[in-house]
DNA sequence: GGTATATGTAAGCAGATTCTTACGCGTTGT
DNA sequence: ACAACGCGTAAGAATCTGCTTACATATACC
């Protein structure tokens, strides 16, 4: 599962939300919820394979907590989208001044 | 439906990227997919109910654009998170610190 | 060793998603 | 006016998801 799939589910951002503040273990997260454990059980799976959380035991428990690599990833792909939106709107800006210019709005730059 | 669930769908994202690059007609974009037009019309809707995209009819197109805002509020969430768990790593470096002075680690700073 | 605790796994079910095909509706061009 | 075009909407099928209950597994405690 990749991590914009893991993240769409509202209880699994809400799980990160809980994690990212401290290292928690499943049964404290299971009690931040209104579903059953095992419920809460196979979303922690889902963001453990989804990169987005670390599992360690120790002894009987399973503390998770934050892979905030896999979060900035995400972030990136946002930025990225972003950032080609952004020169988009600068490339028809030219095109605009350049077309009040009087010229034909030219493809490849006003020589 | 609010962002990430929208963006939750690969080929939700795939139409984003095609989208950031510049306005797109709905036809334009389903060129793209093996799914049916109706298909991509759908995750069209979606992504604009979920406020990720902005439509505009010119005729008979309806041409597709990004909403760069929508994007930025996601990845502010998503910063969000990693800040908590920065600060969360650096409390415990201090707790770590504080404990390898040889006294107790205590819970509101060593006066 | 036996019991309690913490948690995952299995199986199954109801409802949500994501497709498909068929059709409807407004625009454009003749 | 009417045919072609671009696109959305409707209805239904197939699949996926998110949950539940029941059970399994492993560590801790006595």
């Amino acid at each position: 599962m990749d991590v914009f799939e893991a993240l769409g589910a509202p209880h699994r951002r809400r799980i990160v939300e809980l994690v990212s503040s401290e290292e928690r273990t499943a049964g404290e997260i299971a009690a931040h919820f209104d579903i059953s454990r095992p419920g809460v059980s196979q979303h922690l799976t889902a963001l453990v394979s989804a990169g987005v959380l670390i599992v360690r035991r120790t002894g009987r428990e399973r503390r998770y907590s934050l892979h905030a690599d896999a979060l900035a990833e995400a972030g990136s792909w946002l930025e990225a989208q972003r950032v080609r939106w952004n020169d988009a709107l600068d490339r028809l800006e030219r095109e605009i001044a350049a077309e009040d210019l009087g010229a034909a709005p030219d493809q490849r730059g006003t020589p």
